[in-house]
DNA sequence: TTGCTCCTCACGTCACGTGAGGTGGC
DNA sequence: TTGCTCCTCACGTCACGTGAGGTGGC
């Protein structure tokens, strides 16, 4: 195989090959006298291809051959701590970026609200849970947040779910103010935050600065783009066909328990019945109280738990509203959390975000 | 200044201020022409500095200028974009790392347990607000998890506080294993944990690797060095010399609305009273249940807070054990999340993870 | 006067990419 | 015979770091 044919197959290039050559990293199988033309096996292809993979995750060459001749789980360990080592550098640019944004230049921002750290970190921690992870909509990944009468509120949907919250600042907000913060940057900033007494929060141009009494100041990104009228879903949902209330905790260990990811909830007039469905056998049943008539929903594991893993009262209210409709998750006492789940139908795994099928309307 | 005095102050180096002189990127503001001596003016130094962290976070010499001169809106748009690209990159090398890993070969850790997503994502989100956070010890940073005896059990703590819990997995552990994880790794990997039904723990030499079905990897670091022998303190606690039972979101609606970080819990035969001392004026009263003589501990929110947020039941039950004794905060029915919290001396402000003042035994 | 800082200029590092000038293979 | 691929060797890129050899300032 020419030098050619065999960077085409690989993916790299004739001069990285020569260069890999020079540096002893992959060596042509043959070499002609005269010519000086290169020959590779194509036994090699897959060393190529490796070389290719690891310098495109930049991983230096000098590290490389270790990676090649090790066995495969000691070079996965080489593999993994080079990425951790990546993921080092990006943490430590975003906190420069962050010192970076608050330089002295333009004063500082204007003051939305002051909370206290480990208020603003519970209460952020666990509506984030909401949120879309990864890339994907930078809206949807985002925590909205809206200062308006004194009150601040805290907002996130993927779509399937929906989480809001109501905090009461210590210092109330003068203004009406809105912005959609970046979950990634909030998700980072949270554990520095939590053991602070009180958080100034500050509109400042581009994003939001959280600063403390101490002088200490994080920064973090806002989302550019519209955020989703949640108020307007929430008040348009239709009135609540069967309306559950059931111990939280209980609930709570009946799904830990609960095997598989696809969950059906069954409202009787005595109580609640879990099961995978209603033909396998041992369905675990909870006392519960409920209004309207019998209903069942399938769920998701992975949108319903943290629905009511979030949640905060000692009782939890489910309102189900039949198929297609999302179901409203509530702390039975004190109405300052509010989660919606989209049901799943059953057969019918959860599609990716954005994709249409299954969203919140 | 000098061009070492100017160095010194902007965190470059000599050299690359010569270098960035003939990039045009920032000139001396005065050149001896006998000498050639480059000189400096104190009104460069914040240009330097910005120089100095744009360079940090790996940006491209040609970019800096646009950044300088632009306004702070739109300087902070192009470091937005800079790092948002950083990030881009480390997600393809995490995709590339994955697929280079799927080749022929065993390449898998050891199987420790398999645990539901949401719920490790929850637990584990709700253990690391007892761990020491940012950079500093890196055990106290981290999530320390033992697998034994079919039972998962995690723990953080950071000198101050400390808390433990027991997961039950869908997949128990055939062995006995523990390990410190990274705590940023892992709180990095939740956000994409959480949505996937079942997630397997492996022991991968360094670090372990949490696989799920669908074929996605996350790697999370370990860290090494003894962790506290917790175990041994938990045991080695005197009994309680008041106990108190109270319901859990009273007591946290009450804390949001305290104001000040000290706070101070009186208990009394027939309930709960936080003030922030006792001369002042209307503290706060709540119904609770005590055992044992009255008594009075002053916390701080910051310590506090996070243990009653975390904490999962209905009521809450509260051991005092007397001054420079730690305080036990768990869940009145399940015992399966304890938190320990160190109670502060008032007009004490709360002394740095480690400095030995006010920490855990 | 003695160190010390500073100067310029050349070369090294990292992982290649890009021609220039020339030859081999189908 | 005509393109085409391949060869070597030198130099460019990026953002500096590292001496060598020499001079200026307190």
């Amino acid at each position: 195989m020419s030098i050619g044919k065999f960077a085409q197959c690989s993916g790299l290039t004739p001069s990285a090959l020569r260069f890999y050559q020079d540096a002893g990293l992959i060596r042509p199988a043959v070499v002609d006298d005269a010519s000086g033309y290169r020959y590779y096996a194509a036994g090699q292809l897959a060393q190529g291809i490796a070389i290719r993979q690891l310098r495109d995750m930049a991983m230096p060459l000098g590290a490389i051959p270790q990676v090649l001749d090790d066995d495969a789980a000691e070079a996965g360990r080489l593999i993994d701590e080079h990425v951790a080592r990546l993921g080092d550098q990006l943490r430590q640019a975003r906190r420069t970026a962050a010192a970076f944004q608050e330089r002295p230049g333009e004063g500082s921002g204007l003051p939305v609200a002051s909370v206290k750290g480990p208020v603003l970190a519970a209460a952020a921690e666990q509506i984030l849970t909401a949120a879309a992870p990864g890339p994907g909509s930078p809206v949807l990944g985002g925590l909205r947040v809206e200062a308006a009468s004194g009150a601040l509120t805290l907002t996130a949907t993927d779509g399937y779910r929906l989480a809001t919250r109501t905090l009461v600042p210590d210092q109330a907000p003068g203004t009406t103010w809105a912005a959609t913060l970046n979950g990634d940057d909030l998700r980072e900033i949270l554990p520095r935050i939590r053991h602070r007494a009180l958080v100034h929060v500050e509109a400042s141009r581009p994003g939001v600065r959280l600063r403390t009494d101490c002088g200490h100041t994080e920064y973090c990104r806002t989302v550019a783009g519209q955020y989703p009228d949640y108020r307007l879903l929430l008040s348009a949902l239709p009135p609540a066909a069967t309306r559950l209330t059931v111990a939280r905790d209980a609930l709570l260990r009946a799904l830990d328990r609960h095997a598989g990811n696809l969950i059906r909830l069954h409202v009787t007039r005595g109580g609640l019945t879990l099961g995978p469905a209603p033909e396998v056998a041992a369905p675990r049943s909870l006392r519960a109280r409920s209004a309207g008539p019998p209903a069942a929903a399938w769920f998701h594991l992975t949108t319903f738990y943290p629905a009511v893993s979030a949640a905060i009262g000692p009782d939890l209210m489910l309102d189900l509203r039949g198929p297609g409709q999302p179901a409203t998750i509530r702390s039975a006492d004190t109405g300052d959390l509010t989660t919606l789940a989209m049901p799943a139908r059953p057969g019918v795994s959860l599609a990716p975000a954005g994709s249409g099928t299954g969203s919140l309307p």
